[in-house]
DNA sequence: TCCGAAAACTTATCGGCGTTACCCCTTGCG
DNA sequence: CGCAAGGGGTAACGCCGATAAGTTTTCGGA
């Protein structure tokens, strides 16, 4: 597993995951990985779990240096989420992109792995926000929807982010899809 | 190319688009696809090209249709961006995912190809965000930066929503980006 | 200390993939 | 009539995921 980590952050490609470069890589014959893992999809699972939970302990780390203030708080979360995506663009790539769900049909691999994968994440954006709204620092009547759109603002910017390096993104992208989507009062 | 996207369409997986399943698709042998593309990706191109094509169309066709209320024209704008995503969820994922891109470097395929990519259906959002800051219906001091903030939101949705297929998504998590992002007024 | 079962690893093989080299046949035009 | 160019085919290479069957290593209990 650290082996197929390693090559996504070598080469920058998901595709170079692969079954034999991981044997090759850890010194065995290609077949040997299947003492291990049932087949190659679950390997790129393996991968994107471990990428979540460092992802998810990112945020977390972010969040508690971020002092008591919760607008200070949000922000550093949200900042934290669009600078781990741009650090490491091949694993959120492969996080969210979902190239390998395609072949979740025939493989060891449950919907209730992929589903609560990013779980933890979600759930600390929307308690940051709850605490911000607790504190009058944002207004909103849905706490569950405007989390949600929220995090679907970033993730769109991460992710876009990730995929096509070169744009000319307005400089104040990401605050103003942060400001706007928490609904952060101007104080 | 028309085998192209119908293997995308069918399988839903654009790791279906191969060479060979191509040439069997269009009756011939594989090597001979070489007399038309110079390698593989350049057949990815060709069908994300042609389906930013279609997208364009469908776009501009619901704006056409949602009559001078520069308000509703942006509503359809994005929701038909929504729609074309849900319908299409494959091709969505095969246009934006940036899969094939990791193969670029070694091909015929300019950066030129892949930037210019989405640029008629931003420029189609703008000037829609546009009308609905002449008429007094939306508030924003930068265009440009709410415009494709909007779109992020959009494709933020999209993007999920084309890839994880089943997520207790809020009911009214569609329009509350668009109004948010595009600072619509309450009118 | 020894032994046997399980775990870990091997080689051989299959079918599919992208790609290359090389050959063949038709078409059209001077 | 000749011949170049375009569009097809075969054979082959090295890569891939996966399976089958055999071999070595490890290790806990008698």
């Amino acid at each position: 597993m650290t082996a197929a980590v390693a090559l996504l952050d070598e080469t920058g490609d998901e595709s170079a995951i692969t079954l034999r470069s991981v044997a090759r890589r850890v010194g065995i014959a290609a077949p040997s990985i299947y003492r291990h893992f049932p087949d190659q999809p679950t390997i790129m699972l393996a991968v994107v779990q471990q990428a979540f939970a460092e992802f998810e302990a990112q945020l977390r780390t972010a969040v508690n240096a971020a002092g008591n203030d919760p607008r200070q708080q949000l922000f550093a979360c949200c900042h934290a989420y669009l600078r781990y995506a741009q650090d490491h663009p091949e694993r959120y790539r492969t996080m969210f992109g979902g190239l390998w769900m395609p072949a979740l049909h025939d493989t060891s691999i449950t919907a209730n792995d992929v589903a609560t994968l990013g779980d933890a994440c979600m759930h600390l954006l929307t308690q940051t926000l709850s605490d911000c709204i607790a504190t009058g620092q944002a207004t909103s009547t849905d706490l569950r929807a405007d989390a949600v759109a929220l995090w679907l603002g970033l993730h769109g910017l991460a992710h876009q982010r990730a995929v096509t390096v070169t744009y000319p993104w307005p400089p104040d992208i990401a605050d103003r899809i942060i400001t706007t989507l928490a609904h952060l009062t101007t104080t």
